[in-house]
DNA sequence: ACTTGGCACTCTCGTGCGGGGAGTGCCAAG
DNA sequence: CTTGGCACTCCCCGCACGAGAGTGCCAAGT
């Protein structure tokens, strides 16, 4: 990016050009010529001046021409400036919070699963573009409750109820059997030690305590801490990138994605769930809405998309991500908004939940 | 389909003649002309006499040509009677079995949905289209044990497990609170008198019963048996209309999809699983291999497409259905094997772990 | 009666050509 | 610094043309 400056030295017209340019084209879709943009502009400007401020901005890498005699159409550097100019004022706009406030409304005491379906289908539905949500990933996981249950040749279910409302289960191998009040003994053992302490805590205690009583002359309070302990390595390694995606097929409404291959890959990424959902951490540290243009995200299957996200949470404390997927060219400023109350939005309800 | 005739009357060699057209359009997906069809038939006929066969054959509706100077393609009809003719014969293939055996072992005693997940996977990724599976419906849920949990405020968490493995989680909503004993004393008599049996066995004589007690003094009673009752109400209505689809996006290679309205059309039906599910349960109960042909499966995004499909199940009992989605123009005989085969498999996997 | 070679006909597809349209770059004048 | 003018470039569209492929039909052969 040799020719690359500093944006703030653009003069204010050459912005204001630029602004309006990207403004029609993501209106319109076709490179924007001289002739419409002096006319739109409203700044009084010939269509000769406007091609020299073209050519100016052109030169340091905001706009470019498909070919000779098109209009020009936004770079990623172009339409990161404009973006960011339009993140600097507070975007007061009419939204249809009603409509969503309605939807939580209707979950609210569901699964928290039924809820980020609404939330991420919604974002689809109002943006028709796809939406994303994360599952909420609470930063510590509370026991409430553990199970033992013999399911016979050595087999034991283990039930988990953590946060007070999630329900874990798995199978987990043992090199015995043990009867029906061994397993009893062991899950009123965890229960009364443990019951409100975070999880991964507790695995750690847990080890801890059985190096401790290697040892002990007691085999079986041995092996049933053991058994506790493989309870929840399972758990902590579960559940971990998934989100909620709604409304995939729109995107291929767009001709940015009219080539097949691009298509699939796309869907393909998207299957996979690993990249997107690397992406969509990564966003959770910043607060407020944050945007990817184009091959800003990293990932090549997204070149010509662009991403905006939000986390959201509770009391501060973020617990996921959510945002919109839609091709480069998409209406920032109604996204932004739209991205920004949903993700209050969702806060809220979460909060109200329990 | 006026012109339709029985196909038992088609000559032995107008019927070589469909099957090797057949053939040869699958294999190169370009219409089939009388000069090639002479060389490759092996019956030693001229052209001539071939383009008079093919003419018989488009009368009869078995045989098409886009348009006046391109070669032939099948009809749906056609393909029709060229899978009839298949599956006449016993397809005693090299199958993979044993690629598939090895993940099958590999997940030998996980969770249901992780079998099912690989037997898909393997679907689609050995014949490079879409693969689907339904979740094993069993006919009887057996109950064998219940939980309930307090959550405070008139909720209460109620687990169940079911079938051995299975574990089912709901919140239920009460009209007052109950005290730890209450639950208790709640789910033993559930485990009691009802474990081991079937669900919604229980369901009704919880129903019953809380008939019989309506004018009794012990009103607890009645509303642990309520609650009981809830909880199993839930349990009847959930889990329906769920399969795994792997590969869809295999389907975004071929041609016959290129069209992005119809792909578009295909993938929302995919997403909202109830039509697809509908059909698949149609050949629930036909046993061995089914296949719809374009327009045969009735829903008019899959005109373009086959699906080769499966029962599979244990002891005799259907439990679910497998299947491939791929274009009308597959290679049926291979497809067939595999499904045939894989839905074997699956069933002996299923076997094996419990 | 069936098969075959011949032949005219039809249709698609790729290519090359030309004109209209849009928009630019540059220059010289204001 | 702005503006009008002008030549230039490039895309896109319609058109015609020829090559290629395959058919339908007919008349002759077995």
């Amino acid at each position: 990016m040799s020719r690359q400056s500093d944006p703030n030295q653009l003069p204010e017209r050459t912005r204001r050009i630029l602004h309006v340019l990207v403004e029609q084209y993501i209106r319109g879709g076709q490179p924007i010529g001289s002739r419409s943009l002096s006319r739109v502009s409203g700044l009084g400007l010939s269509p000769a001046t406007v091609r020299n401020i073209m050519y100016d901005l052109e030169e340091q890498g905001y706009i470019q021409s498909p070919h000779t005699s098109a209009g020009r159409i936004p770079t990623e550097q172009g339409y990161r400036l404009f973006v960011d100019s339009l993140l600097k004022m507070q975007p007061v706009h009419r939204m249809p919070e009603d409509e969503l406030r309605k939807e939580l409304a209707l979950d609210a005491g569901a699964e928290p699963k039924n809820l980020i379906e609404s939330v991420s289908s919604f974002l689809s539905g109002f943006t028709r573009m796809a939406g994303v949500v994360t599952l909420p990933q609470r930063g510590q996981n509370t026991l409430r409750y553990i199970e033992f249950l013999d399911l016979g040749q050595q087999r034991i279910l283990v039930i988990l109820v953590v946060n007070d409302h999630e329900v874990q289960n798995q199978v987990i191998h043992t090199d015995r059997d043990y009867s029906r009040s061994d397993l009893e003994q062991a899950a009123n053992y965890v229960n009364h030690h443990f019951a409100g302490r975070d999880v991964s805590e507790i695995r750690q205690e847990l080890h801890r305590e059985l190096q401790a009583t290697r040892r002990d002359v007691n085999r079986m309070m041995d092996a049933l801490v053991d058994m506790a302990g493989k309870a929840f390595a399972h758990e902590a390694e579960s559940d971990k990138s998934d989100f909620v995606l709604a409304g995939e097929t729109n995107l291929m409404n767009f001709e940015e994605l009219s080539d097949v291959e691009k298509l699939k890959a796309l869907f393909e990424t998207f299957n996979r769930k690993r990249d997107l959902y690397d992406l969509l951490s990564r966003c959770a540290h910043t607060d407020g809405v944050q945007i990817f243009i184009g091959r800003e995200s990293g990932h090549q299957v997204l070149d010509d998309l662009s991403i905006v996200t939000a986390p959201y949470g509770r009391d501060g404390e973020v617990v996921g991500v959510l945002g919109v997927i839609g091709p480069t060219r998409m209406e920032y400023e109604r996204v932004i908004s739209v991205v920004d109350v949903t993700s209050k939005l969702l806060g809220a309800a979460l909060k109200s939940q329990d």
